[in-house]
DNA sequence: GTGGTCTAGACCACA
DNA sequence: GTGGTCTAGACCACG
């Protein structure tokens, strides 16, 4: 269940964030087909008009380009493209955090041990798209 | 900026959350009354509606009762359930953003320095409405 | 009738088209609201989410910006942008015939000859929008 | 780049386009083959099915008739249907331009400098395809 | 009332 | 089969 429809964050925007880690990941790799866009709308039991509109962000972002009846690709840069705004989408959720934390007067260990336990929390529970493994290429030991 | 209007989430909630920091920071006491609606509606420049439903959803949550003709005011209780919720809030952003993270692939040292980075990126740009000093009653030394 | 649901141009580009040039003639003014969604859908008898589509696009460009539950407004420097859009879409219609032409062979006096008749001709057909007097703010003697 | 896969107009009526200029250009002449539908299809960087419609769409028009084995040829009058309807394309251009600009409040001055400022653009940018010189039969000295 | 998102289902151009 | 666009109609958050 990548996606969530009772979420505030917008589906089509879910999505968009999910590419972007499946592409860091390694798993969709620069100028590989993505899923198809009725494919992944019905994996991800989803309007195709959704996916559509994911799949158009991601090309406005540089980090897809499409080919006219043959699909849509990863473009070039794709890889790094999509890794820096992973990483800005972890941080923003981060600094949202951080942000909720200072305005209640949390201090900086206080907001510390509240992350180690979220890191531990989501460890058990993360039994989700284990895609990640220790062998998988291009990701740990990054920027 | 307490309240970001192109945040995905709900003003209200927004609003909802910011209490419940001003609370769980000793800004605002138990039996002692939060700002009027029209007073807050214009510190936060945003509509009143949005502040009165923000108001209704604590109240639902046993953080405020109203007095009619007086005002809102912070529950007995209050500071104790706006604390969880704060720091529940807190975690759900922290959880989300590892969530993201390990969906990209990264490992917890990679997602450590992300947080790292954040937690001093938000140092700086910390000049918010600092109303809450580092020695206010009922924070440091979190459950 | 602004738009033309044969075009091969998609309708919610020739709305971000007429956009742009009711705000560069002056009808719609910086700080101004546009129509609304719903209320242009009717005017241009098309879907509002076609309209809506239009105005996300006009607010991707900066040329306007949404405040919500109040509608669309036209962006500080709108008449700017959309000034430039506007010459940018007409000169990309001038190439392309340009183009053409020149593949065909025509010299340039035959394509200056095809433009002043086309000049002419649009002249008595334009019974459109004739939102164009002489006494327009902010047109006739551009750069 | 003699198709531009971006354009809002299909393939293949540029492709047909593009025919009746090499026609009018008269490269191709009456009674003469076309290009094979597979040649074209790797001049262009295009899928054969698209030339396929291109030729049936130019058969259609009179412009070319198929002869079963031997290929496409253009027809007799082919060169004035071409011509003609090689001229409608750019003025089609052009007037689509002058419109937009109309509807921009943009007065004749302003639309012939934006025309010229596009004639002399694109005669840098054009070194394209120019197995025509200007002294080819049948062009300069338009109807 | 405003805009924002989503669904269901349709048609088109292209491979 | 692919993506691209459009419609009709629904629900939500906000004013």
């Amino acid at each position: 269940m990548p996606v969530d429809p009772h979420s505030h964050v917008p589906i089509y925007e879910q999505i968009v964030e999910h590419i972007h880690g499946r592409i860091t990941a390694g798993v969709f790799r620069p100028d590989e087909p993505l899923p198809s866009i009725r494919a992944l709308a019905i994996e991800l039991l989803v309007n195709p008009n959704t996916v559509q509109r994911a799949y158009q962000e991601l090309e406005r972002q540089g980090v897809a380009y499409t080919q006219k009846g043959l699909g849509v690709f990863v473009a070039a840069n794709g890889a790094i493209s999509a890794r820096s705004m992973s990483e800005a989408s972890v941080c923003e959720r981060f600094e949202q955090g951080i942000d909720l934390a200072r305005a209640a007067g949390l201090g900086d260990p206080t907001i510390r041990r509240l992350f180690d336990r979220s890191l531990h929390e989501v460890r058990e529970t993360s039994s989700r798209h284990s895609t990640n493994g220790p062998s998988l290429p291009g990701e740990e030991a990054s920027s």
